[in-house]
DNA sequence: GATACACTTCGTTAGTTGACGAAGTATCGG
DNA sequence: CCGATACTTCGTCAACTAACGAAGTGTATC
C-alpha cells in the first residue's frame, strides 16, 4: 500500500506528468529539464527526487550533470506497468505538444546556453 | 491530460484506494462504506464523487441507498486500465486485510445496524 | 403531510504540497 | 585552492486537500 500511494502521488502532478513524457523521449539532465519547464533548479529538483523514490526514474551522475531517465527494467512491477499506462495514455496529448516542441530545440543547444537558466537567460 | 492528472489525482489517497479494493469484491452503498471504513458520511460521500468524476466508479440509486460499483465496461480505456492496475497490485496487500475482513462482518449485518452509523452507535 | 432515513453540499479547520530563493554540496577549470 | 557550474537541501509562503459537523435534498414509512 505504501508502495502503491508513493507512485500514485508521484504520478498525480502535472509537472510530473509532463517531465516523464519528455523523459519518454530519451535521457536529459536536470538543466535541460529546467530549460524546458521553466521552472526553477530547486523546483525541478524536488519533482525529480518524488519521482525517484517511487522507482519512477534513474539518476546517473557525470562529472557535474545528473542525467534522469525512466526506470525501465530495474525497478518494481507496478512502477513499469505504471509508466506504460502514463506514457500510452499521454503519448499523443495537445497539451504536451509545445514541451515536445520545446524539447527539440533545448537538445539542439550548447551547455552554455542552458547555464542560462541560472544566471536569469 | 486532464483527464489523467483526474485519474492519478483520485488515486493518490490512502481512503480512495481502500475503497477501490472493497468494491473490487462487489457493489456497495454509502452506509455499507461508512461501516468499514469508520469514517464520516460526508467524507466518504466526497471521496465516492471524486472517484466517480474520474471515471473509476459508477453510482445506481434504489430507493434512498446509493449504490457504487467498479466503473469496469462504459469508461474510459484509461480508467479501465488504472483500475485493472491498482486491483492487481494491492490484491494481497497485508494493509488492506483487516478492511477484507471487516467488509465480510458488514456484508452480513443488517440494514438497521449500518444505521447505527449515523446514530452515532 | 410529518417523520425518519440515506445521502450530498457547504463552511470551517488542520495538515499537506508546490513554488521560490538562499544556502549548502560536489565537480570541474584555471 | 579559488571561482564557477550543476545540482540539492532548507526554510518560507500560498494554494490545495481531507476531515468534520451542520444544514440541505430526495425518498420511503407511517
Amino acid at each position: 500500500m505504501k508502495q502503491m500511494l508513493s507512485l500514485t502521488k508521484a504520478l498525480a502532478d502535472e509537472t510530473r506528468l509532463r517531465t516523464l513524457m519528455l523523459l519518454s523521449s530519451g535521457e536529459l539532465c536536470l538543466c535541460q529539464l529546467i530549460d524546458v519547464l521553466e521552472l526553477s533548479p530547486s523546483t525541478i529538483s524536488k519533482h525529480m527526487s518524488i519521482l525517484y523514490d517511487a522507482g519512477l526514474i534513474h539518476r546517473r551522475k557525470e562529472g557535474r550533470w545528473h542525467y534522469y531517465h525512466l526506470a525501465e527494467q530495474d525497478t518494481t512491477p507496478a512502477a513499469r506497468e505504471a509508466l506504460r499506462w502514463v506514457i500510452s495514455h499521454l503519448a499523443n496529448d495537445p497539451a504536451l505538444h509545445s514541451d515536445a516542441k520545446k524539447l527539440c530545440c533545448t537538445r539542439k543547444k550548447d551547455p552554455q546556453e542552458l547555464t542560462a537558466c541560472y544566471s536569469g537567460k
